[in-house]
Order: C-alpha cells, then sequence, then structure tokens
DNA sequence: TCGAAGGCGTAAC
DNA sequence: GGTTACGCCTTCG
C-alpha cells in the first residue's frame, strides 16, 4: 500500500459524506480539495482505495454522467450503483443531475 | 442534440 | 525527468 498523501484523506473523506443514491464526479471532488484542474489525478487516487467498503469510489462517475472506471471493473462499478438506486442507460446515469451530490452546499 | 475524436494539466512514483 | 492515472473540454459531423 502505498504512502497516504494529505490529498488522499481529503478524498477519502469526502466519499464517506456521499448520501445513500447519490454520485459525485471526479472534477467536483477536484474543486472541493481545491485542485480545480486535478481531475485525473484524483482519479489515480480512487484507484489506490485499497478499502472500497470503507470508501465508495464507485459513487464518482465522470462530469458528463458516464461511468468512467474502476479498479475492479466497470461491471461491478454498475452493479454497486445500481443496489444504490442509480439506473444506467446507454453507458450513462439515468437522470444523472438528480442523482448529483454537490459538496458545495454543506 | 448527440456521439466520437483529439488535445491537454497535474502530482505521485 | 519520464511514465502513469477510474478525466475534462472543445470541436466536428
Amino acid at each position: 500500500m502505498r504512502r497516504l498523501t494529505k490529498l488522499h484523506q481529503k478524498v477519502y473523506n469526502l466519499l464517506k459524506k456521499i448520501p445513500k443514491g447519490k454520485v459525485t464526479t471526479y472534477k467536483i471532488l477536484a474543486r472541493v480539495v481545491n485542485r480545480p484542474k486535478n481531475w485525473r489525478e484524483i482519479g489515480k487516487i480512487l484507484s489506490q482505495n485499497s478499502y472500497p467498503q470503507k470508501y465508495p469510489c464507485y459513487k464518482v462517475v465522470r462530469s458528463d454522467g458516464k461511468i468512467g472506471g474502476y479498479k475492479f471493473g466497470v461491471k461491478k462499478k454498475i452493479v454497486l450503483l445500481k443496489r444504490d438506486g442509480i439506473i444506467f442507460k446507454k453507458n450513462k446515469v439515468f437522470n444523472f443531475k438528480k442523482h448529483l451530490f454537490n459538496f458545495f452546499y454543506e
């Protein structure tokens, strides 16, 4: 396991704040941790998450509503999201904006 | 309005 | 200093 940076901890902590049935995006996470141009880094950080049950990185999708990637396979990611009530249609989140969790209004 | 393609910034290793 | 990473945005048909 790689050493966790402060950015890791910030991102993982934010993941726990996502309510059930909601998703967020890499871009939003990047903004919240004050690294607005670091969305790719966010994805990398999530892939380094060794505790998917503790930190639900599957709740993070791309800003256009597409699934994005997942360390344990996109299919697994879809299954987990469906369990939370997120429906996928043509590789995109159905009613994406409705399910989008925005950290800014906390 | 929608999908596909291409170019691109950042930090850890 | 090069490679890598679960992406974003713009353009075009």
